[in-house]
DNA sequence: ATTGGGACCTGCTCGC
DNA sequence: TGCGAGCAGGTCCCAA
């Protein structure tokens, strides 16, 4: 699953394959199912008009989604969904299997948006008119560099009683963090992922931004997580490697690293927890 | 306002 | 061997 490691190693891979490359056709193919082809975006006939010809001048990421900055101003908006694959292919080559839309540039090459399981998304922002299709854009801070503040974390968990995982989970509390990273962060914090959010004492405060920062940063170096159910390859068409480095995450019944009991799973906001009952309180 | 749960979607794994 | 049930989860939407 895309979270914002994936996410920033595919924007990485493909910054300087797409920045000043001119788009010179955008390709929705009909799914042979007859259902969506994404979870939602905007028509093609608009995709069309607002994309054909523009060059792109920058990638950039927000949270989990992938930033086209064009030179009109417009700004393409891709969100990955859970299964979604950004790929560049050459234009004699087929689009690889579950490609939803592409992208043909004028260097001979396509980039080919594929997503399996159609929860991929995709936007328009223009500056005159604002989100096209629908508003991706109500974030909270992102966790890397100095945004955000132990204080300002404080301040988003202080009276809250939903569980802290919900709210790690929660875009608009923090930007990025999926259920890969919402796990490993709170088992590096020592923080039970069951506890009201409210409950998070002031000293572990520091601590739990601390290790949501650690884990993110070392899945980028490691290139994201490719997870056993996952689909998340990076923008070369390669498998990450953190997931090697996972304490608690898909671990459930093995043993903990750092004390040896049994990793246990528990199902909050809908999804499943992963945490170590002896080291997480 | 906050919180929880269901819907969306389909490939994959598991058990019979 | 084949088949159906259940699982995976990011985001949105609705209800309590």
């Amino acid at each position: 699953m895309p979270e914002l490691p994936e996410v920033e190693t595919i924007r990485r891979d493909l910054l300087s394959k797409v920045r000043g490359k001119k788009i010179t056709g955008v390709t929705i193919p009909p799914d042979p199912r007859g259902s969506r082809v994404i979870r939602r975006y905007p028509s093609a006939d608009l995709f069309r008009k607002r994309l054909k010809n523009r060059s792109i001048v920058d990638l950039k990421r927000r949270g989990k989604y992938l930033l086209f900055h064009l030179d009109s101003g417009d700004i393409l908006i891709i969100h990955l969904g859970m299964s979604g694959r950004l790929l560049l292919v050459a234009d004699k080559t087929a689009p690889p299997i579950y490609t939803r839309l592409f992208f043909r540039l004028a260097t001979g090459k396509k980039l080919c948006f594929a997503d399996p399981r159609k929860f991929g998304e995709a936007y328009l922002y223009s500056r005159e008119k604002g989100h096209i299709c629908c508003d991706p854009f109500s974030l909270g801070p992102e966790p890397l560099g100095d945004e955000l503040s132990p204080a300002d974390l404080s301040r988003m968990l202080a009276g809250r009683k939903a569980a802290v995982k919900a709210l790690l989970l929660n875009q608009k509390i923090i930007a990025g963090l999926g259920n890969i990273y919402a796990d490993e962060s709170l088992f590096r914090a020592g923080i039970d992922p069951r506890k009201p959010a409210g409950e998070v004492t002031a000293e572990k405060i520091p601590t739990l931004l601390e290790s949501i920062r650690k884990v993110l940063e070392e899945s980028i170096r490691s290139r994201g997580t490719t997870a056993s159910n996952g689909q998340y390859v990076d923008g070369k068409g390669n498998s990450g490697s953190f997931q090697f480095r996972l304490n608690v995450y898909q671990r459930k019944g093995e043993s903990c690293r750092r004390c040896g009991a049994e990793i246990e799973t528990v199902r909050i906001a809908g999804r499943t927890s992963h945490f170590c009952p002896r080291c997480q309180k």
